[in-house]
DNA sequence: CGTGAAATCTATTCATA
DNA sequence: TATGAATAGATTTCACG
């Protein structure tokens, strides 16, 4: 991870995040290299973990998870075994997406993807149960506007 | 988009998210198929959109974008021109990896990866500058706790 | 270290059941 | 519609410049 990231290997990563499937001769061609040296260095960069993998972006709508939401939470317990359990929690959920601890007054945001909104008080009704939390706002997403997992380069 | 996913067509979906480098004969094992159905399956998948792309999820902290913002945005114009250029700017701009406009009184909220917090500011104020916005609060993830794009099937 | 050829493996097509 | 053989295409390795 501490290797040195140059600009052809990110001309390489640009494209990959683009389409994955593009042939390595494509992506030499793009990035104005050849086969080998292109293979080699994606292959250093799946090594090092740059590249940590290979998947595929599905339609939400189309596997009937109709309903997103953003999960703002307040708690009033900072101990390690209450985290561990929140922890634990948000893991085994795979309606949940993204979780981050953040820093100022709320304490976590959640990214919950369901398929409609009782689905989601299923899930709220759970996460409460299972650990104390002092309070929580979600916010639905009427629209999503834009959506990529590529980074900027 | 209208098509009928079966149990089979999950299975599936659910390997290529985990990895979409294994080849059809590993997926097709997997799966208890065989080869053609699996690729026939997939073909069509791909085609009507249930499969958007095929991409590589890249260490964000490897590549130097160490902060992660979700900025929430109260606004004051829902005019269409408004909203179109608003639009635009977050789709210019590869720092904002999400953007949702919301149900209730914070209308949009967006993900920003970005170097540090000066690279944030840098974002703000160009974002305050294009558009009119009422109201912005900006929650610094402190802590990924949890990133996924596997969708729950 | 880059190039291009060779070998290996995988995807894709197709004939058959 | 599934199977497995046949083809086409891609990846991976390697010898050479």
């Amino acid at each position: 991870m501490a290797d040195q990231i140059d600009a052809l290997d990110r001309k390489i990563l640009g494209e990959l995040q683009a389409d994955a499937s593009q042939s390595l001769d494509e992506i030499a061609r793009k990035v104005g290299s050849s086969k080998t040296p292109v293979w080699t260095r994606i292959k250093r960069l799946r090594k090092t973990g740059v590249i940590r993998q290979d998947t595929v972006m599905l339609d939400p709508e189309a596997l009937g998870l109709e309903a997103c939401f953003f999960v703002l939470i307040r708690t009033s317990e900072h101990e390690a075994d209450w985290q561990q359990k929140f922890l634990h929690t948000l893991q085994s959920r795979p309606e949940v997406l993204e979780a981050h601890r953040l820093a100022g007054d709320i304490d976590y945001i959640l990214k919950v993807r369901v398929q409609n909104a009782r689905a989601y008080d299923i899930f709220y009704q759970a996460l409460i149960s299972e650990v104390r939390i002092y309070n929580v706002t979600a916010l639905l997403s009427m629209e999503e506007i834009k959506s990529t997992v590529a980074l900027p380069l």
